[in-house]
DNA sequence: TAATTCGTGTGACGTTTTCTGACATGTGTG
DNA sequence: CACACATGTCAGAAAACGTCACACGAATTA
């Protein structure tokens, strides 16, 4: 799927086809990065290139505003959102430690008896 | 997968993009329009707008070329597939005829015994 | 109420991209 | 040699896009 990947982040689209795929306004689409929603690339020519990606965000970024989210609120969602993701990554980089080892078999013991009977020890998940 | 279909014939990139993404030139490009090889939707503005699907056929065009086959004979395999695809959706629509029946029963036939024994009857295929 | 902020529209003006059409060129082929 | 083929190149015009500035209505704040 590393190819899907990079497909869907190669930047190919002018900022015309991204208005008409998103039904955005030129002014709309720009005002956006200003706000560092959205990172286009630019070609040699200073024109910028939208990938697929972007037009996602897009699209996103149209329904958190019509859900009467602002800027700031969405700026937020992305940043929790990059947030998340890269703790994510960290987590697989680096093996486990003592006390994720003794959480983790911990959590196992409270899953032992749980579907055993219909009324099991139901101890509190945290 | 309509959906793929579609995304992949929508005409979303302009020839500067479609340039980069084939390695041709933009004379090379509308020559190869121009010889009906491919046929790019225009913009309001006139301004040619390609799809993935015509970059993937630029892409085997050059191939073609670089194996030394020239325009003609692009033309006649594109042709060829063309027909090629015509008659399966043909055959999708129609009913089959009594004769394709007695064809299709008489290939049954020959196929009965031949995973059997490892020396079969041995019937010509046709 | 007056001032400010937010998200967007609009216009001016300059640069880049693309269009068509014409002519040029190198490489084969009859 | 003359010709066809595939491509390069140039010119002039039109379209698309860039930035910058100003405007504006709705919401917020002083």
């Amino acid at each position: 799927m590393k190819e899907k990947e990079l497909r869907r982040s190669l930047a190919v689209l002018p900022i015309g086809t991204v208005m008409k795929l998103t039904d955005l306004s030129a002014r709309q689409i720009r005002y956006y990065e200003e706000q560092d929603l959205i990172t286009p690339d630019r070609n040699e020519g200073n024109r910028r290139m939208f990938s697929l990606n972007d037009v996602d965000r897009l699209l996103e970024i149209k329904d958190y505003l019509a859900d009467g989210i602002n800027m700031a609120g969405i700026k937020e969602i992305y940043a929790l959102q990059k947030q998340r993701a890269q703790q994510k990554q960290a987590d697989l980089d680096k093996p486990l430690t003592d006390k994720d080892v003794r959480r983790i078999l911990h959590d196992e013991f409270l899953n032992l008896g749980r579907f055993q009977s219909d009324k099991g020890p139901n101890y509190p998940t945290h």
